[in-house]
RNA sequence: GGCGGUGUAGCUCAGUUGGUCAGAGCAAGCGACUCAUAUUCGCUAGGUCCGGAGUUCAAAUCUCUGCACCGCCA
């Protein structure tokens, strides 16, 4: 039976729309999902849409429509985008969803009956926009002090959490795995946020009621948060624990922005263990995307929106540039002159260029059919070691998400592929036919390190990867065993193709 | 205010337990080749490793301090 491997995207909230930030995510997601099933694994990979919450309530009415209306609308949205983008989710979970309510509900009961949640009463400050509660002391000159905006003081019947009571459970959890949290830095905040004690938390609201209503009490809803977090078993058909759930749970990493790191890595787990669940075997937060050097906002016009990059450069480089300019859990900064570097330098010059000649050269010299080969020497040796350590490197490397690190590493062999041309100058070869058993086998050492390098990049470039390895004239199936040296057969078909990234003139 | 982090070539950054650690990629300059998307390959970087003090035979790497920036919490 296949190892099993199951990856998450937060749920995006439907008060906003698409932008780079949830692109980034959803494609390290992809990558590492792609990657797994080429790996072998059976995978299954989620992401969806948080529809509930006072904010969408709101925004709805403004817009004149019911929020399943709203919701539905923008929901279209982010499909659509992932559709361009080439995700390959398993599922795409709504909250608004039936299997979704039952099991937040499910799990609601089950933490009640057993008296870790129990209703008290509430009084404090909240921030509507947010949907987040601030105590007294947390406000700056009253407002909130993540928007700055008005707070309404609220003192309202709640349910309340007993999170406290897992305080010394989760730290303990955190201490025995050090890959829980990652990257390090924000393990140690959240350490430190533990630390300081953990309060019980308000997890139901009378103040509106688009959400999932209280479980015999139907004045409460639900706390978008702990409604929002349940997405990830719900997804999996909690609480029926025989199917998906029984198979994919616990998730061996949920992807999220650094945003979101506290309800993750703290809030969930505790529900968790409240409901006497395993917990995630990993939580992975990576950083934010500024913009030309400036903070993405709305009022500064300068959101990055995902459809509009890929018009003007192609699905394709746009997953390589997120994935590769910025190592993954450090904020980083977007810029069209950037993405044009790597794209002519990265994708056209290097990785683009190198299919571009060799594949001619083989119709040139070969009439694009493969001679069989003769021995590997030193110098050929080198480039199938090369490209087969490559293998192993890039494994180590998406393991610990470093899919920036797992790049470099493929790039590696491209470039030892244009250096194995100019050393073993095929051109030169190709003047004497009594060198021609050399030659063949100097173009079939320099083609399969690409179909080889092409086939574990079909995790990230997927489009890309297709083009070339058709070129390459490889009709197998991309899976594991194609990334083993000789899979190129004498006979083989190579044909010159268009350019698979065209250079950008500016 | 508390805790933590960062500050290394023009740019983005690597630099394990202190002793070839002064590096990589990109950009720039020079040279070579011609199969290729004027692409590739080779060579060229003398940068106070933020400032100052200290520990040590030896510090970018440890300690203290100052400055700048950032994150989490309050």
């Amino acid at each position: 039976m296949k190892p099993t491997f199951y990856v998450t995207t937060p749920i995006y909230y439907v008060n906003d729309v698409p932008h780079i930030g949830h692109a980034y995510t959803t494609v390290a997601g992809d990558v590492l999902a792609r990657y797994k099933r080429l790996m072998g694994y059976d995978v299954y990979f989620l992401t969806g849409s948080d529809e509930h919450g006072q904010k969408v309530e709101k925004a709805a009415t403004t817009a004149g429509e019911t929020p399943l209306e709203l919701a539905d609308r923008v929901v279209k949205r982010f499909q659509a985008l992932w559709e361009r983008l080439g995700i390959s989710h398993n599922d795409f979970i709504r909250t608004t969803q039936e299997r979704h309510k039952n099991g937040v509900s499910s799990i609601f009961k089950k933490i009640l009956d057993k008296g870790d949640i129990y209703l008290g009463e509430y009084e404090d400050w909240y921030c509507t926009p947010c949907e987040t509660f601030w105590t007294e002391t947390q406000l700056i000159e009253g407002r909130c002090p993540d928007c700055n905006r008005q707070v309404e003081k609220l003192k309202e019947e709640s349910y309340f959490f007993r999170m406290s009571k897992y305080q010394d459970q989760l730290m303990a959890h955190i201490e025995a795995n050090p890959d829980f949290i990652q990257p390090k830095s924000k393990r140690n905040e959240i350490i430190s946020f533990i630390k300081e004690g953990l309060r019980d938390l308000s997890v139901s609201r009378t103040t509106f009621t688009w959400g999932i209503p209280v479980p015999g009490n139907d004045r409460h809803i639900i706390y978008v948060w702990f409604d929002a977090l349940t997405n990830y078993i719900t997804a999996l058909g909690y609480p029926d624990e025989s199917g998906n759930y029984g198979k994919y749970w616990p998730v061996d990493v949920h992807l999220i922005g650094k945003d979101i790191l506290r309800f993750h890595s703290v809030y969930w787990p505790t529900f968790l263990m409240a409901a006497g669940l395993p917990l995630p075997k990993k939580v992975f937060a990576h950083g934010w995307w500024t913009v030309e050097g400036q903070k993405m906002s709305k009022s500064l016009q300068n959101v990055v929106e995902p459809n509009m990059l890929i018009d003007k450069y192609g699905v394709d480089a746009v997953r390589y540039f997120i994935l590769r300019e910025v190592p993954f859990g450090m904020d980083g900064d977007f810029s069209h002159t950037a993405l044009v570097q790597r794209i002519n330098s990265d994708l056209a010059n290097d990785i683009g260029n190198l299919l571009s000649r060799s594949t001619a050269m083989a119709v040139k010299y070969f009439g694009g059919t493969l001679p069989a080969i003769g021995e590997l020497t030193e110098i050929d040796q080198a480039l199938k070691q090369k490209t087969v350590d490559m293998i192993e490197v890039v494994d180590k490397f998406i393991d610990e998400l470093a899919f920036s690190k797992a790049l470099q590493a493929i790039w590696e062999v491209i470039s030892a592929g244009n250096k194995y041309i100019d050393d073993t100058a095929p051109w030169t070869l190709a003047k004497d036919p009594a060198n021609s058993g050399r030659l063949a086998t100097v173009m079939y050492c320099l083609l399969e390190s690409q179909r080889i390098t092409h086939t574990i990049l079909s995790a990230f470039l997927p489009a890309t990867s297709t083009k070339a390895l058709a070129s390459l004239g490889w009709n197998g199936a991309v899976t594991r065993e194609g990334l083993a040296w000789g899979g190129l057969t004498a006979g083989t078909t190579i044909t010159k193709t268009e350019a698979l990234f065209p250079r950008i003139e500016e």
